[in-house]
DNA sequence: TGAATTTATTTCAAACCTAAAATATTTGTG
DNA sequence: CACAAATATTTTAGGTTTGAAATAAATTCA
Protein backbone atom coordinates (compact mmCIF):
# COMPACT_ATOMS: atom_id res chain seq x y z
CA UNK A 1 0.00 0.00 0.00
CA UNK A 2 1.57 3.33 -0.64
CA UNK A 3 1.54 6.23 1.53
CA UNK A 4 0.34 9.46 0.29
CA UNK A 5 0.70 12.72 2.11
CA UNK A 6 -2.40 14.53 2.07
CA UNK A 7 -2.16 17.38 0.04
CA UNK A 8 -2.95 20.92 0.55
CA UNK A 9 -1.11 20.19 4.20
CA UNK A 10 2.23 18.62 3.98
CA UNK A 11 2.75 19.44 0.27
CA UNK A 12 1.26 23.59 0.71
CA UNK A 13 4.27 24.79 1.55
CA UNK A 14 6.10 24.65 -1.92
CA UNK A 15 8.67 22.62 -3.76
CA UNK A 16 8.16 19.32 -1.88
CA UNK A 17 7.00 16.57 -4.66
CA UNK A 18 4.33 13.68 -4.01
CA UNK A 19 3.16 11.15 -5.97
CA UNK A 20 0.23 13.44 -7.01
CA UNK A 21 2.78 15.85 -8.42
CA UNK A 22 4.53 13.80 -10.39
CA UNK A 23 1.58 12.05 -11.80
CA UNK A 24 0.58 15.34 -12.95
CA UNK A 25 3.88 16.60 -14.22
CA UNK A 26 4.11 13.09 -16.32
CA UNK A 27 0.53 14.40 -17.56
CA UNK A 28 2.01 17.21 -18.89
CA UNK A 29 5.07 15.91 -20.73
CA UNK A 30 2.74 13.26 -22.61
CA UNK A 31 0.20 16.43 -23.35
CA UNK A 32 3.10 18.09 -24.80
CA UNK A 33 4.17 15.33 -26.71
CA UNK A 34 1.31 14.75 -28.74
CA UNK A 35 0.65 18.31 -29.21
CA UNK A 36 4.29 19.13 -30.74
CA UNK A 37 3.37 15.98 -32.78
CA UNK A 38 -0.05 16.32 -33.97
CA UNK A 39 0.74 20.38 -34.84
CA UNK A 40 4.37 19.31 -36.53
CA UNK A 41 1.84 17.16 -39.10
CA UNK A 42 -0.71 19.25 -39.35
CA UNK A 43 2.12 22.55 -40.45
CA UNK A 44 3.81 20.00 -42.60
CA UNK A 45 0.42 19.42 -44.39
CA UNK A 46 -0.84 22.89 -44.52
CA UNK A 47 2.39 23.96 -46.07
CA UNK A 48 2.77 21.58 -48.58
CA UNK A 49 -0.72 20.62 -49.48
CA UNK A 50 -2.60 24.30 -49.12
CA UNK A 51 0.41 26.38 -49.05
CA UNK A 52 -0.57 28.19 -45.78
CA UNK A 53 0.82 28.02 -41.95
CA UNK A 54 -1.77 26.93 -39.03
CA UNK A 55 -1.43 30.20 -37.71
CA UNK A 56 -3.07 31.60 -40.71
CA UNK A 57 -5.09 28.61 -40.96
CA UNK A 58 -6.14 29.34 -37.11
CA UNK A 59 -7.45 32.73 -37.84
CA UNK A 60 -9.33 32.04 -40.80
CA UNK A 61 -10.96 29.47 -38.56
CA UNK A 62 -12.08 31.94 -36.03
CA UNK A 63 -13.27 34.48 -38.47
CA UNK A 64 -15.79 31.39 -39.97
CA UNK A 65 -17.02 31.26 -36.73
CA UNK A 66 -17.98 34.78 -36.27
CA UNK A 67 -19.21 35.38 -40.30
CA UNK A 68 -19.34 39.03 -38.97
CA UNK A 69 -15.97 39.83 -38.68
CA UNK A 70 -13.80 40.22 -35.09
CA UNK A 71 -11.28 42.65 -33.77
CA UNK A 72 -8.23 42.58 -33.56
CA UNK A 73 -8.05 42.14 -30.19
CA UNK A 74 -11.22 39.49 -29.97
CA UNK A 75 -8.83 37.27 -32.26
CA UNK A 76 -6.00 37.51 -29.84
CA UNK A 77 -7.93 36.61 -27.35
CA UNK A 78 -9.57 33.52 -28.40
CA UNK A 79 -6.26 32.43 -30.50
CA UNK A 80 -4.51 33.24 -27.12
CA UNK A 81 -1.59 34.95 -28.49
CA UNK A 82 -0.49 38.23 -28.22
CA UNK A 83 -2.09 41.59 -29.99
CA UNK A 84 1.10 42.04 -31.81
CA UNK A 85 1.11 38.67 -33.24
CA UNK A 86 -2.20 38.91 -34.69
CA UNK A 87 -1.29 42.26 -36.65
CA UNK A 88 1.56 40.02 -38.58
CA UNK A 89 -0.33 37.44 -39.02
CA UNK A 90 -3.85 39.48 -40.31
CA UNK A 91 -1.56 41.23 -42.60
CA UNK A 92 -0.31 38.84 -44.01
CA UNK A 93 -4.01 37.38 -45.21
CA UNK A 94 -4.98 40.32 -46.06
CA UNK A 95 -2.12 40.54 -48.54
CA UNK A 96 -3.61 37.52 -49.73
CA UNK A 97 -7.39 38.58 -50.41
CA UNK A 98 -8.52 36.30 -48.05
CA UNK A 99 -9.26 38.70 -45.02
CA UNK A 100 -10.14 42.16 -44.99
CA UNK A 101 -9.73 45.05 -42.27
CA UNK A 102 -13.11 47.16 -42.03
CA UNK A 103 -13.10 50.60 -40.13
CA UNK A 104 -15.35 50.40 -36.72
CA UNK A 105 -18.45 53.14 -36.43
CA UNK A 106 -17.62 55.50 -33.14
CA UNK A 107 -14.16 54.08 -32.98
CA UNK A 108 -11.32 54.90 -34.73
CA UNK A 109 -8.78 53.25 -32.35
CA UNK A 110 -10.24 49.82 -33.49
CA UNK A 111 -10.88 47.51 -36.93
CA UNK A 112 -12.96 44.77 -37.82
CA UNK A 113 -11.48 42.01 -39.59
CA UNK A 114 -13.87 39.98 -41.44
CA UNK A 115 -13.62 36.68 -44.29
CA UNK A 116 -13.82 38.20 -48.10
CA UNK A 117 -16.00 35.70 -50.11
CA UNK A 118 -12.67 34.34 -51.39
CA UNK A 119 -11.39 33.38 -47.60
CA UNK A 120 -15.02 32.17 -46.94
CA UNK A 121 -14.67 29.75 -49.78
CA UNK A 122 -10.85 28.72 -49.15
CA UNK A 123 -11.54 28.12 -45.66
CA UNK A 124 -14.65 25.48 -46.09
CA UNK A 125 -12.17 23.72 -48.54
CA UNK A 126 -9.26 23.31 -46.28
CA UNK A 127 -11.54 22.65 -43.31
CA UNK A 128 -13.08 19.72 -44.28
CA UNK A 129 -9.37 18.37 -45.46
CA UNK A 130 -7.86 19.38 -42.01
CA UNK A 131 -10.70 17.60 -39.98
CA UNK A 132 -10.12 14.25 -42.07
CA UNK A 133 -6.07 14.74 -41.29
CA UNK A 134 -6.63 15.46 -37.94
CA UNK A 135 -9.18 12.22 -37.95
CA UNK A 136 -6.34 10.33 -39.29
CA UNK A 137 -3.88 11.19 -36.78
CA UNK A 138 -6.03 10.35 -33.72
CA UNK A 139 -7.15 7.00 -35.43
CA UNK A 140 -6.39 5.23 -32.42
CA UNK A 141 -8.86 7.39 -30.22
CA UNK A 142 -12.15 6.27 -29.73
CA UNK A 143 -15.21 7.47 -29.40
CA UNK A 144 -15.34 7.17 -25.54
CA UNK A 145 -11.66 8.01 -24.85
CA UNK A 146 -12.33 10.88 -26.67
CA UNK A 147 -15.35 11.85 -24.55
CA UNK A 148 -13.27 11.27 -21.48
CA UNK A 149 -10.59 12.94 -22.53
CA UNK A 150 -12.26 16.12 -23.49
CA UNK A 151 -13.73 16.17 -20.19
CA UNK A 152 -10.54 15.56 -18.21
CA UNK A 153 -9.21 18.69 -20.83
CA UNK A 154 -12.25 20.83 -19.57
CA UNK A 155 -11.43 20.34 -15.80
CA UNK A 156 -7.96 21.95 -16.53
CA UNK A 157 -9.02 24.57 -18.82
CA UNK A 158 -11.90 26.12 -16.23
CA UNK A 159 -9.22 25.69 -13.20
CA UNK A 160 -6.88 27.82 -15.42
CA UNK A 161 -9.98 30.33 -17.23
CA UNK A 162 -8.86 33.55 -16.67
CA UNK A 163 -11.03 35.33 -14.04
CA UNK A 164 -13.74 37.72 -15.69
CA UNK A 165 -13.54 41.03 -15.06
CA UNK A 166 -17.03 42.95 -13.72
CA UNK B 1 -29.89 5.80 -31.20
CA UNK B 2 -27.68 7.41 -33.25
CA UNK B 3 -26.37 6.25 -36.42
CA UNK B 4 -22.75 6.08 -37.12
CA UNK B 5 -21.85 5.03 -40.83
CA UNK B 6 -18.64 2.29 -40.42
CA UNK B 7 -15.54 3.98 -40.15
CA UNK B 8 -13.05 2.66 -42.45
CA UNK B 9 -15.61 2.02 -45.20
CA UNK B 10 -17.60 5.03 -46.13
CA UNK B 11 -15.06 7.69 -44.94
CA UNK B 12 -11.83 6.01 -46.59
CA UNK B 13 -12.59 7.77 -49.11
CA UNK B 14 -11.57 11.45 -48.01
CA UNK B 15 -13.40 14.75 -46.70
CA UNK B 16 -16.59 12.80 -45.68
CA UNK B 17 -16.84 13.94 -41.61
CA UNK B 18 -18.86 11.83 -39.42
CA UNK B 19 -19.50 12.31 -35.52
CA UNK B 20 -16.34 10.18 -34.75
CA UNK B 21 -14.14 12.48 -36.78
CA UNK B 22 -15.75 15.26 -35.53
CA UNK B 23 -15.01 13.94 -31.41
CA UNK B 24 -11.57 13.75 -32.38
CA UNK B 25 -11.17 17.32 -33.85
CA UNK B 26 -12.60 18.46 -31.19
CA UNK B 27 -10.71 16.50 -28.78
CA UNK B 28 -7.74 17.68 -30.86
CA UNK B 29 -8.75 21.62 -29.92
CA UNK B 30 -8.87 21.00 -26.13
CA UNK B 31 -5.25 19.45 -26.03
CA UNK B 32 -4.00 22.39 -28.07
CA UNK B 33 -5.84 25.11 -26.18
CA UNK B 34 -4.85 23.43 -22.53
CA UNK B 35 -1.43 23.46 -23.85
CA UNK B 36 -1.25 26.48 -24.97
CA UNK B 37 -2.88 27.94 -21.69
CA UNK B 38 -0.41 25.76 -19.58
CA UNK B 39 2.51 26.75 -21.98
CA UNK B 40 1.93 30.30 -21.91
CA UNK B 41 1.58 30.30 -17.64
CA UNK B 42 4.66 28.59 -17.77
CA UNK B 43 6.60 30.33 -19.97
CA UNK B 44 5.30 33.67 -17.97
CA UNK B 45 6.89 31.88 -14.42
CA UNK B 46 10.20 31.11 -16.74
CA UNK B 47 10.80 34.73 -17.12
CA UNK B 48 9.93 36.14 -14.23
CA UNK B 49 10.76 34.09 -11.84
CA UNK B 50 14.28 31.90 -13.22
CA UNK B 51 14.46 35.12 -15.74
CA UNK B 52 15.27 32.31 -18.47
CA UNK B 53 12.46 30.71 -21.15
CA UNK B 54 10.99 27.15 -22.04
CA UNK B 55 13.09 26.05 -24.94
CA UNK B 56 16.14 26.69 -22.27
CA UNK B 57 14.85 24.86 -19.79
CA UNK B 58 13.47 21.39 -21.73
CA UNK B 59 17.00 21.49 -22.88
CA UNK B 60 18.72 21.53 -19.64
CA UNK B 61 15.98 19.02 -18.60
CA UNK B 62 16.93 16.74 -21.45
CA UNK B 63 20.39 17.28 -20.57
CA UNK B 64 19.55 16.24 -17.10
CA UNK B 65 18.28 13.48 -18.01
CA UNK B 66 21.89 12.21 -19.89
CA UNK B 67 23.89 13.59 -17.84
CA UNK B 68 27.01 11.92 -19.94
CA UNK B 69 25.89 14.81 -22.29
CA UNK B 70 23.91 14.29 -25.73
CA UNK B 71 24.68 15.29 -29.45
CA UNK B 72 22.85 18.16 -30.62
CA UNK B 73 21.11 15.55 -33.04
CA UNK B 74 20.13 13.51 -30.11
CA UNK B 75 18.61 16.33 -28.44
CA UNK B 76 16.89 17.93 -31.67
CA UNK B 77 15.04 14.53 -31.95
CA UNK B 78 14.10 14.30 -28.28
CA UNK B 79 12.83 17.98 -28.01
CA UNK B 80 10.83 17.11 -31.23
CA UNK B 81 12.38 20.59 -32.71
CA UNK B 82 14.36 21.30 -35.69
CA UNK B 83 18.48 20.87 -35.80
CA UNK B 84 19.29 24.52 -36.59
CA UNK B 85 16.80 25.58 -33.47
CA UNK B 86 18.70 23.66 -31.15
CA UNK B 87 21.79 25.15 -32.50
CA UNK B 88 20.47 28.61 -31.16
CA UNK B 89 19.37 27.93 -27.89
CA UNK B 90 22.36 25.26 -27.26
CA UNK B 91 24.75 28.82 -28.38
CA UNK B 92 23.09 31.01 -25.55
CA UNK B 93 23.33 28.78 -22.81
CA UNK B 94 26.87 28.12 -23.96
CA UNK B 95 27.25 31.83 -23.08
CA UNK B 96 25.17 31.58 -20.25
CA UNK B 97 27.93 29.21 -18.73
CA UNK B 98 25.01 26.11 -18.11
CA UNK B 99 26.23 24.03 -20.61
CA UNK B 100 29.54 22.85 -22.78
CA UNK B 101 30.11 21.95 -26.07
CA UNK B 102 32.52 18.58 -26.26
CA UNK B 103 34.19 17.18 -29.43
CA UNK B 104 33.62 13.68 -30.03
CA UNK B 105 36.09 11.21 -30.24
CA UNK B 106 36.74 10.04 -34.01
CA UNK B 107 34.08 12.27 -35.69
CA UNK B 108 35.00 15.63 -35.88
CA UNK B 109 31.10 16.60 -37.41
CA UNK B 110 29.54 15.97 -33.81
CA UNK B 111 29.78 17.19 -30.65
CA UNK B 112 28.38 16.42 -27.56
CA UNK B 113 26.42 18.89 -25.56
CA UNK B 114 26.79 18.47 -21.59
CA UNK B 115 25.47 20.12 -18.61
CA UNK B 116 28.45 22.25 -16.49
CA UNK B 117 27.84 22.21 -12.61
CA UNK B 118 26.60 25.38 -12.34
CA UNK B 119 23.88 24.14 -15.16
CA UNK B 120 23.23 21.34 -13.28
CA UNK B 121 23.00 23.33 -9.66
CA UNK B 122 20.81 25.88 -11.30
CA UNK B 123 18.58 22.98 -13.37
CA UNK B 124 17.65 20.62 -9.93
CA UNK B 125 16.86 23.70 -8.18
CA UNK B 126 14.58 24.65 -11.21
CA UNK B 127 13.30 21.85 -11.47
CA UNK B 128 11.49 21.37 -8.10
CA UNK B 129 9.74 24.80 -8.43
CA UNK B 130 8.64 23.98 -12.34
CA UNK B 131 6.99 20.57 -10.82
CA UNK B 132 5.17 22.34 -8.20
CA UNK B 133 3.93 24.91 -10.57
CA UNK B 134 2.72 22.35 -12.67
CA UNK B 135 1.43 20.80 -9.75
CA UNK B 136 -0.86 23.88 -9.17
CA UNK B 137 -1.95 24.48 -12.62
CA UNK B 138 -3.41 21.12 -12.83
CA UNK B 139 -4.50 21.05 -9.47
CA UNK B 140 -8.01 19.60 -10.51
CA UNK B 141 -6.40 16.82 -12.30
CA UNK B 142 -6.81 13.54 -9.34
CA UNK B 143 -4.63 10.81 -9.59
CA UNK B 144 -7.23 8.80 -11.37
CA UNK B 145 -7.54 11.22 -14.24
CA UNK B 146 -4.25 11.59 -14.79
CA UNK B 147 -3.92 7.97 -15.49
CA UNK B 148 -6.37 8.02 -17.57
CA UNK B 149 -5.01 10.76 -19.41
CA UNK B 150 -1.71 9.00 -19.69
CA UNK B 151 -2.95 6.32 -21.17
CA UNK B 152 -4.96 8.27 -23.58
CA UNK B 153 -2.06 10.38 -24.96
CA UNK B 154 -0.04 7.11 -25.02
CA UNK B 155 -2.02 5.61 -27.80
CA UNK B 156 -2.08 8.76 -29.63
CA UNK B 157 1.60 8.91 -28.99
CA UNK B 158 2.33 5.51 -30.14
CA UNK B 159 0.28 5.22 -33.49
CA UNK B 160 2.34 8.90 -35.02
CA UNK B 161 5.51 7.51 -33.35
CA UNK B 162 8.00 7.93 -36.21
CA UNK B 163 8.68 4.98 -37.64
CA UNK B 164 12.25 4.02 -36.97
CA UNK B 165 14.28 2.63 -40.40
CA UNK B 166 16.50 -0.97 -40.20
C1' DT C 1 42.51 5.32 -53.92
C1' DG C 2 39.18 8.57 -55.01
C1' DA C 3 34.65 10.07 -56.23
C1' DA C 4 29.83 9.87 -54.83
C1' DT C 5 26.90 9.60 -51.07
C1' DT C 6 25.55 10.08 -46.48
C1' DT C 7 25.69 12.18 -41.99
C1' DA C 8 26.23 16.08 -38.38
C1' DT C 9 25.88 20.50 -37.78
C1' DT C 10 25.45 25.47 -38.82
C1' DT C 11 23.74 29.28 -41.44
C1' DC C 12 20.05 31.64 -43.59
C1' DA C 13 15.54 33.77 -44.75
C1' DA C 14 11.02 34.10 -43.44
C1' DA C 15 7.47 33.55 -40.21
C1' DC C 16 5.85 33.35 -35.53
C1' DC C 17 5.69 34.89 -30.83
C1' DT C 18 6.03 37.69 -26.61
C1' DA C 19 6.48 41.79 -23.65
C1' DA C 20 7.03 46.45 -23.64
C1' DA C 21 6.92 50.93 -25.71
C1' DA C 22 4.67 53.96 -28.84
C1' DT C 23 0.58 55.88 -31.14
C1' DA C 24 -4.01 57.17 -31.65
C1' DT C 25 -8.38 57.58 -29.90
C1' DT C 26 -12.04 57.44 -26.51
C1' DT C 27 -13.81 57.92 -21.90
C1' DG C 28 -14.05 59.78 -17.31
C1' DT C 29 -13.61 63.64 -14.11
C1' DG C 30 -12.86 68.04 -11.99
C1' DC D 1 -13.89 72.35 -21.47
C1' DA D 2 -9.24 70.46 -20.22
C1' DC D 3 -6.74 66.77 -19.15
C1' DA D 4 -5.83 62.35 -16.91
C1' DA D 5 -6.80 57.58 -17.44
C1' DA D 6 -8.19 53.83 -20.13
C1' DT D 7 -8.54 51.29 -24.51
C1' DA D 8 -7.29 49.41 -29.30
C1' DT D 9 -3.85 48.66 -32.09
C1' DT D 10 0.85 48.84 -34.11
C1' DT D 11 5.70 48.92 -33.67
C1' DT D 12 9.95 47.25 -31.86
C1' DA D 13 13.55 44.25 -30.00
C1' DG D 14 14.78 39.82 -28.95
C1' DG D 15 14.03 34.98 -28.92
C1' DT D 16 12.03 30.74 -31.11
C1' DT D 17 10.89 27.98 -35.02
C1' DT D 18 11.05 25.87 -39.52
C1' DG D 19 12.85 24.19 -44.02
C1' DA D 20 16.36 24.62 -47.15
C1' DA D 21 21.00 25.57 -48.40
C1' DA D 22 25.75 25.45 -47.07
C1' DT D 23 29.80 23.28 -44.79
C1' DA D 24 32.49 19.84 -43.21
C1' DA D 25 33.63 15.26 -42.23
C1' DA D 26 32.89 10.26 -42.52
C1' DT D 27 31.54 6.32 -45.19
C1' DT D 28 30.75 3.51 -49.27
C1' DC D 29 32.16 1.34 -53.13
C1' DA D 30 33.80 1.01 -57.93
Amino acid sequence: MTMNKPEGLAEQSGTETSDLSKARLRAWLHILKVSRKIEGELREKMRTEFNTTLPRFDVLAALYREREGMRMSELSKSLMVSNGNVTGIVDRLVAEGLIVRLPVENDRRASIVRLTAAGEKDFAERALVHEAWVSELFSDLSSDDADALIRILRNISHHNEAPHHD
